[in-house]
DNA sequence: CTGAAAGCGCTAACAA
DNA sequence: TTGTTAGCGCTTTCAG
């Protein structure tokens, strides 16, 4: 009755086309010396007994899964969410699927990630930060053959196919805009110290200071998560001295909105009282009110070079080992001119 | 030399551990019956020969590929986001991992995306709007033995397992807090036809006009396709007439978003001049300013529910048919009294 | 241009 | 408690 009931498989499409099994297989894979006849009644045969190859199958003898993942850690959604766009549109009719891999903390779980890959029987892997950074993946990657692409990697560039930004120079560009407008007590709310770039901005926004003349204070830096609420709760810390600083620099677009709500919540006008600027030039950079002042960071882009440097490697192309992405300075509504004493 | 070395298999490991290939299959599959001794040894073996499955060769004799899949179609990243947040949160500490499979128009290719789970070998799927309500899908699924739950259908409610939001009502009574405002021209933009919701929240928004005794004006309808750049544009069709409505009844958070930002170009305080109110309690509605009146829809619950529904199949458990999730009204900033003549 | 045989790495069913 | 045998459905040789 309910007995499992055997599914089609190549050697009944190849019977019901008076074929051999191997023939119906030269068929699906497009390979060459098949008559068109053959062709013809191999796919009407297959679309009769509503035969679909089984990738088991077919993956134990070439090795392949058509599988790519995409390795992030979760702190800003709408990061993810270009960068998963970015992805699947170069994924678009290719032969592949996206496997998402989100990973707590990949610091904490540096060892375990390429097993989980492995398990998933991945071809591929694109790796955002701060996967992209870390050795031990690179490594244990290499090791199990699973070919990889980076987004936003800090060093060791030349380890695998690199899609590279200048975080130092962004990151001094907008405290630069922000020291143009007369700003000289400029707060900064970092992000996680596990992704290099929280390093990289900062270093960027020191040169700027320093170029000004400006010492960095250290007790005008915070340390957010480059989520939202610790983007809220860094801007809480900071108000909430009696010497406020006239602006600051948060580390992505998500702790700027927090620091926004923050300032609105302290009862200040933004940037009457206070500017805001962010990094990334997400989405929620631009709904929120005031637009904020950002550092667009190719996200989109670097994620269909990504997905495209896997690909590459996949089918044996020629692979880009790095490839630059430009960053631009996005001068919104959030930065205004120091307050007058 | 660059030969491929053969990878290790359980032969290798029994050999090594000095036991049949079986035995390390009962180890890996935590059977019963084996030797506390013999485990140990056979750990030790993968261990030091550095073994992992080959997903291959088990999928193709136990017919599982761990994998599960999300159908969604693309319109609102907030929304999207908290569907794979909910799919993910259930699949934590579990054997399976997320395919995302967006589709560009369910409606347009409702023959072909069956065909593609299939390629990629998935177990089981969660279908999202408007994914969930397509019979054609889930005749499909059905005849490819794919498990599958549903998430937010509006028809066809016994066919699969469903996560179910009373859509109709939500909406009535957002419509309702504002006519409770004191307005009575009240414009509406609505989302993709093509999603059942659009349909049953539009009716939602006339029972309570219907209510109120305000009779339902169709050139104050607007259609949209739930993204932000649809709102703005309907938003702009809307205030651009002379007798503009008094509030805007948008049937998602991302088109309120851009009906607040052309309500704000055309010079109007909301909710001062013009109350505007959403639809999902995403993310975007708290992050903008001032934050908008909207109907929480539990999206998260409902893909950890419909994860759970697929895995329960999987795993062979009891499955729970339907179940029934509460929407919330969420009174925010951007409703306010109807502005005085 | 097409087919036959062998085997990918694993587990189900049975035997010991 | 452990091992043996026989495939799962496909592709890779190698012959015809």
């Amino acid at each position: 009755m309910s007995k499992d009931h055997r599914r089609t498989t190549i050697v009944d499409v190849g019977r019901h086309a008076g074929v051999s099994s191997k023939t119906v297989s030269r068929v699906f894979n497009g390979e060459p010396h098949v008559t068109e006849d053959v062709k013809r009644r191999v796919r009407a045969a297959a679309e009769a007994l509503n035969y679909h190859p089984n990738m088991f199958a077919r993956g134990l003898v070439q090795r392949r899964s058509h599988l790519i993942g995409l390795v992030y850690e979760n702190p800003s959604p709408s990061y993810v969410v270009d960068l998963q766009m970015g992805v699947l549109h170069r994924l678009r009719d290719e032969q592949y699927q996206l496997v998402v891999i989100p990973v707590a903390s990949v610091a904490e779980r540096e060892g375990e990630v390429v097993g989980l890959l492995r398990s998933a029987a991945l071809d591929g892997v694109v790796l955002a930060p701060p996967a992209s950074d870390n050795l031990r993946i690179l490594e244990d990657l290499a090791a199990a053959r699973i070919q990889c692409a980076r987004i936003a990697p800090t060093r060791l560039v030349e380890a695998a196919p690199s899609n590279l930004l200048d975080d130092v120079t962004a990151a001094r560009e907008v405290a630069a805009h922000l020291i143009d407008l007369g700003h000289r007590d400029i707060a900064i709310i970092k992000g996680d110290p596990t992704h290099a770039s929280a390093e990289a901005r900062l270093i960027g926004y020191s040169q700027a200071f320093h170029a000004a003349g400006l010492s960095i204070r250290l007790d005008r830096i915070e340390s957010g998560m480059f989520t939202h609420e610790s983007g809220y709760a860094a801007a809480v810390r900071l108000l909430g001295q009696t010497d406020r600083p006239t602006a600051i620099l948060a580390q992505n677009d998500d702790m700027a909105v927090g620091a926004l709500i923050a300032a609105r919540e302290a009862g200040l006008t933004v940037p009457g009282d206070l500017s805001i600027a962010g990094f990334d030039d997400s989405e929620v950079s631009r709904i929120a009110w005031p637009a904020i002042t950002t550092v667009r960071q190719p996200v989109f882009e670097m994620a269909v070079a990504a997905a495209d440097m896997v690909i590459a490697q996949l089918e044996g192309g020629t692979v880009e080992m790095r490839r630059e992405h430009r960053h631009e300075l996005v001068i919104r509504q959030s930065t205004g001119p120091v307050p007058k004493r």
